[in-house]
DNA sequence: GCTCGTTTCAAACGATCGTTTTAATGATAC
DNA sequence: GTATCATTAAAACGATCGTTTGAAACGAGC
């Protein structure tokens, strides 16, 4: 077949990956086929398994090859944090900027896909997949001990699991704001505002440090009696 | 021909939603078969097509009949709070409280499966299947002007758009608060105090009245050259 | 008893799924 | 040229999908 492409290696493994990305992030793992996966990115059906092994292992990889260099980069901000600071605790403004900024920025690329990924990322997080989770689990291990303990630094007198559920909270306002369909139609209205990269992150950001740095309950969330005994 | 309501043998029905629910909230729609909700249900394969029409009008009917109580509450909550103010303005976490107080007692309630239908519906807010999208939306569009009008009320200083990012914002926090899979084993340790139905509520309230009160970004989010329009 | 409308049942429908198979193709080294 | 290797191609595999069918079972009214 000689149609404009036929070039001697039209990379077929980024073609698959590309065009799987687009189509999980629009119909879902589940409801996008082998067959449109590969009627899109132009390549024949068997070129799949033949690259990948299986539906799942292509999954996998459509994660891998972003959450790596996203990850890698959220360590590096951290790291530079912490070297300006020269052994003193960091504000929470700079944990936060380290960990959602790269996500932001990442997000606001919508020329290498970026966008799109990070669109499939937040829906994921919610994804009820066993081996999804899984892997995003231990695609995440190396970030998250790292990120835990300079808020813990950053707030000593913020009880740690309160630290915690709130950074929970700033995720899934992240994710939803990237992911989100606004179903409500909150803000459709306004969401053409998609030129300027930085215009969620100017949002979003005021309103996640609000959120951290909020007031605790008066009353304590959880008063138990004697046992205290989980391991 | 049956018409909407009132049979006399309701069993199948509601075993067919029940199971239904807890398998979405499980597997996803794609991925739940109706061998799989009826094999749950213990009842015969074509009773689905028979008493809903077709599984797209299951999952149509999983939600109408939890969703219209749920936002007729939240409009009760408002009205409310609205005739204790007579006239004026409603505090901003009055507001928050008649929105996503209900809900999150909603999400408490784990014996009439409050809590299960609760992360379906978080779950759904990212799901890109557009039949999902449309209902949700026209679910919403009675509930939605009202709160919205409240909120700009109670915030006359806040951009309006600023508002309603916000107020997105605080929903995605919620959802993934509630339908979130803790992807990044953040809070994995805590999670076991769901025995108090009130703690995730005394943890994400102050969070999102944080977030929804904090001072605006520096510099504007789109600087715009002449208009400041919309209405 | 019988009738009639409603509900349940077992079985099958065609379509589509992920995967596998087997052959053809292309490039490279001898 | 031939041999070798990696890649692509077309076709088919069995399994499972949502849905439909036609008959059996049930219950209320007479």
């Amino acid at each position: 077949m000689s149609m404009v492409d036929s070039k001697q290696h039209p990379d077929t493994r980024k073609r698959i990956l590309d065009a799987a990305e687009a189509l999980f992030v629009e119909h879902g793992f589940e409801a996008t086929s082998m067959r449109m996966i590969t009627g899109r990115a132009g390549v024949n059906l068997a070129s799949v398994n033949y690259h990948f092994g299986s539906k799942e292992a292509l999954i996998q990889e459509v994660f891998r090859r972003r959450l790596a260099w996203l990850n890698h980069e959220r360590l590096r901000a951290l790291d530079r944090a912490e070297a300006g600071a020269k052994g003193a605790p960091l504000k929470p403004h700079q944990i936060v900027e380290a960990f959602f900024g790269v996500s932001l920025r990442m997000a606001a690329d919508t020329e290498r896909g970026g966008h799109t990924f990070m669109r499939l990322l937040g829906r994921t997080y919610t994804e009820p997949t066993a081996f999804v989770r899984q892997f995003l689990a231990d695609e995440y291990a190396a970030v998250v001990p790292r990120f835990k303990q300079a808020l813990f630094r950053s707030l000593p007198d913020v009880p740690p699991e309160e630290i915690l559920w709130r950074f929970h909270f700033m995720l899934g306002a992240m994710s939803y704001a990237i992911a989100g369909t606004d179903a409500l139609q909150l803000v459709a209205e306004y969401e053409m505002d998609e030129k300027d990269p930085g215009a969620l992150a100017r949002r979003l950001m005021p309103f996640l440090l609000g959120g951290l740095r909020a007031p605790l309950a008066e009353q304590p969330v959880k008063k138990e009696k004697g046992s205290r005994k989980v391991a």
